[in-house]
DNA sequence: AAGAAACATTTTATGTTTAAAATATCGAAA
DNA sequence: TTTCGATATTTTAAACATAAAATGTTTCTT
């Protein structure tokens, strides 16, 4: 095959043909652009700090809320199921990072929060993580974030408004 | 507290700070919206085709590629693991929407293309998926979108720089 | 107070994704 | 030739993710 012979690395967007829509373009890099990013980061995650991505996204949820969110709470924050939320939380209580109590007046819901090694744990996870995205973003000045900020917030309302 | 921080004239330090809240504040709405788009993309194709979008995005790539690609070929593309695109292929082989055919002279290789079926089938979901696409990304004018791309391009050669 | 509806969470079944091990082939050097 | 390293792919195990069913709790309505 002639694809044997290319050695050009490729990802998406770098295939995009000429007679694509720009939207299509857009949208590829967007795509490719996050997938790069998030896979930095899943992988110095890993290797730095033997954590995966979901179970520090929702240490991070709780870091912000120190009173503590319920199980709900944390699944509509992460944009994600339940059922989600509830097996990795049950990884993060195992290792002794999150704990989940009972709330008084509500036999139903859980609060949950981080542990005082969890905390420990994350301030040190949070600091490198801050620096990983300003090494993957930080070329921009002032005036190119908000105008890239302000794109997105129109894409944002533009998909949000089509319902699923 | 934000509203009072644009009152106050910033010295170096916590410019730098404020930067960093920003490159933060972008990568978490970069994710969302890419998120969102995904989200929207993968239902539409699931209620309206019934297939996944790993799978739409496998079929995407040989259809650019009339010759064939190998298994290689594609997870480099895709931008996933080799394991990954044996799974998909294997499922899109028993729908017979793809074939793999051996490699005349490498007898490690295979060459997967798009079947006659697989081709018509694509065509028909390439259309949709395409104008929702624009519905998402659709209200943005040359200039904007000029702007967006390069800034999207400054992102990817800057993370692509790191070596993982 | 009883029943129905809504809520909060977990469980289950299914599928995706990755890293790493396993399998097999190829190419080149000793 | 034989052996060794690189290449191409598949398999496996573990973590994630979703939808849907199951469980238990609360609230509303009558």
């Amino acid at each position: 095959m002639d694809a044997l012979a290319d050695q050009t690395p490729l990802d998406h967007e770098s295939r995009i043909e000429q007679d694509d829509h720009h939207a299509i373009r857009l949208w590829l890099r967007l795509l490719t652009c996050t997938n790069l990013i998030e896979r930095h980061l899943r992988s110095r995650l890993r290797n730095d700090f033997d954590i995966t991505l979901p179970r520090f996204d929702l240490m991070a949820q709780l870091a912000r809320e120190p009173k503590g969110l319920t199980m709900g709470d944390l699944s509509q924050r992460m944009m994600v199921s339940g059922g989600n939320v509830s097996g990795i939380a049950t990884q993060l209580e195992r290792e002794g990072l999150i704990s989940r109590e009972p709330v008084p007046g509500n036999r139903r819901a859980f609060c949950v929060t981080l542990t005082v090694p969890g905390k420990k744990r994350f301030s040190e996870m949070a600091t490198a993580h801050e620096a990983w995205i300003v090494d993957c973003l930080g070329e921009m000045n002032g005036e190119e974030y908000e105008r890239m900020m302000a794109m997105l917030r129109q894409i944002k309302v533009s998909v949000g408004g089509i319902e699923d």
